[in-house]
DNA sequence: GCGCCAAAAATTGGCGCCAATTTATTGATT
DNA sequence: AATCAATAAATTGGCGCCAATTTTTGGCGC
C-alpha cells in the first residue's frame, strides 16, 4: 500500500478480457450454515430477543473460527435480527414497541398484495405446492411446538412465492424474523403466534382464486396476531447455546 | 478456546445485574463513511453495475484499513448493493431483468400505500418539509445531474419519512438503490431517472389530501420510469476510484 | 448489609502476516 | 499470427496475536 509508483495511468485497456462477472458462482452468505442456524434458531424462538451471541461460545457450538461469525453476526446485524453494540458484542434483536407495530403494517400491506399476486399467478404447480403445505400443516405434530413455528413462518413464505416476485419474496423472509421477533418480545406467554385454522382458510381462497376473499382473509389474520402482543416488558435470559445449536444441527442432517 | 476446565456449571445467576443492552449506542453500520460514500455514488450513478470495488483501492480512496472496507461491503452485499464473489472480489450489483421488473413492481406495492399512510398522518411539519423540498427541486441547478439524481430520490424517501413507519421507509431507501442499478443497467442513456414534473405533482395532491389521485399519480409515475428501461446490456468499466471518492467526502463535508 | 472503588478476567476490535486463488504476462507450439 | 500452456503478479481469504474496552471479581469503607 501507498506504493511510490509514479502515478502509471493505466495503459489504454487493450482488451477487457471479460472483467465482468455475468453469472457465476453466486452462493451468498445466506446459505452459511451459522446464518441459517441463528436465524432457525431464533425462529423457532429457541433464542429470545436480547439474548447475547458471544463469539468464542458460537464459534465453539458451530466449530468453526471466531472470523466466520463475525461475518455471519455482521450479516444478521445488516438484517436486523441480531444488535451489535461496539465493544460489547452481538444480542439477539430486540425491537422496540413502535418497530413491532411498523412491522406488522408492513406486512399487511405487502402480505395482502402478495396473496393477490400469488392468486393471478396461479398454476398448477403452485396449487400442487399448496395443497402439499397445508396437508403438511394439517397432519403435523401440534406438540412439537417447534416444528409448529416453522411450518407455520414457511406458510407465509409459500404464498410469497407463489407471487413470484423475488424482492417481495425476501421482503416477506425479512418481515417474518421481524415478526417473530416482535412477538417473542411483547407477546403474553404460551400463545401460539398464529391461529390454527387462518391457514387453511387462506389457503382455500387462494385454491378457489377468490381473490378479495383472500386479501381479507388475510389482512384479518395479520391483524389478528397484531392484537395478541401487548406493549410490556419481558426479561429472561437464554445460555447453553453449544446444546441448542447442536440439536438444531442434528435435526438439519437428519432432514427436519 | 478449549479450556479444559471441569464444565463448571455457571452459579444460580445471583443477579443479571442489567445485561440486557436497553438502548444504549445504537450506532449502525449504515453511518460509516465508507457504505454511505459508496451508496452516494451509487446512486448518483457515478459507480456503475459490475465496477469492480477492489479492497485495497477502496482502503487508499478513503485512507482507512483494509479491515474496515471489508466490513463496509459485506454490509452492502447483505442489503444487495454489492456482489461478492469468492476470491474473485466485490463489484457494483447489476440486477437481472427479473429483478429490474421486481423491484419496480414492490415499489409500486409499497409507494402506493406509503403515499395513502403519509396523507393519513400529514401535519403541520410533514407539510413544511414537503413544500421545503419541493422548492428544492424545482430551483435546483438542471445541470448538476449528481444534485439531480440525489433531489430526485430524496422526494421517494421524504415520501416514506412521512408515512411515518420505520420498517417501510428501510423498505423504500432498499428499494431506491436498487431502482438506480436497474436503471443503470438497462436504461437507454441519457434520459434521466424521473419526469421532471412528476414529483411537483404529487407533491400537489398529497397536500391537499387527494388520497386517489396521489395514489395514482405515484403509479402512474413508477411504471412511466419502468417502461424507460428495456432488456438489453450495457457495457462499461469504470475506475478512479480515489477521484469519486474524494469528491463526493468533500461534497460531504461542505454540506452537500 | 449496601454501595463505591480498584484490580483481574474475559471479550471484542483491529492490524499484520501468509496461504490460496485468480488474473495478467510471457513464452512456446501448431 | 493465433492459441494454448506455464510463470509471475496481484488480490482475496483467513488465522494468530495484541491492544482497547467492558464485565466481573474482590476488597474497603460507610
Amino acid at each position: 500500500m501507498k506504493r511510490s509508483r509514479p502515478l502509471k495511468r493505466k495503459t489504454k485497456r487493450p482488451e477487457p478480457k471479460r472483467p465482468e462477472p455475468e453469472a457465476v458462482d453466486l452462493r451468498s452468505i445466506d446459505d452459511d450454515p451459522v446464518v441459517q442456524g441463528i436465524l432457525t434458531a431464533i425462529s423457532q424462538k429457541r433464542l429470545k430477543p436480547g439474548a447475547k451471541l458471544g463469539e468464542d461460545k458460537l464459534a465453539a457450538a458451530f466449530g468453526t473460527t471466531r472470523i466466520h461469525i463475525r461475518q455471519a453476526l455482521a450479516h444478521l446485524a445488516s438484517r436486523k435480527v441480531v444488535m451489535q453494540i461496539p465493544n460489547r458484542g452481538a444480542f439477539v434483536y430486540r425491537p422496540s414497541w413502535e418497530e413491532a407495530q411498523d412491522v406488522f403494517a408492513a406486512r399487511r400491506i405487502i402480505e395482502t398484495a402478495t396473496v393477490a399476486a400469488a392468486i393471478d399467478r396461479l398454476d398448477k404447480t403452485g396449487k400442487a405446492a399448496l395443497k402439499a403445505h397445508m396437508e403438511l400443516e394439517a397432519k403435523h405434530d401440534r406438540n412439537d411446538r417447534w416444528a409448529s413455528l416453522s411450518l407455520t413462518a414457511e406458510f407465509h413464505i409459500l404464498v410469497a412465492k407463489l407471487a413470484g416476485n423475488k424482492v417481495l419474496l425476501d421482503m416477506s423472509r425479512e418481515l417474518m424474523l421481524r415478526t417473530s421477533l416482535a412477538i417473542a418480545t411483547f407477546e403474553q406467554p404460551g400463545e401460539p403466534d398464529c391461529s390454527p385454522d387462518a391457514h387453511p382458510d387462506i389457503g382455500a381462497l387462494i385454491l378457489a382464486r377468490d381473490k378479495t376473499g383472500a386479501i381479507h382473509a388475510m389482512r384479518h389474520h395479520i391483524e389478528e396476531m397484531e392484537q395478541r402482543i401487548r406493549p410490556s416488558e419481558g426479561e429472561d435470559e437464554v445460555d447453553e447455546l453449544t446444546a441448542i445449536f447442536q440439536e438444531i444441527g442434528a435435526r438439519a442432517r437428519a432432514g427436519g
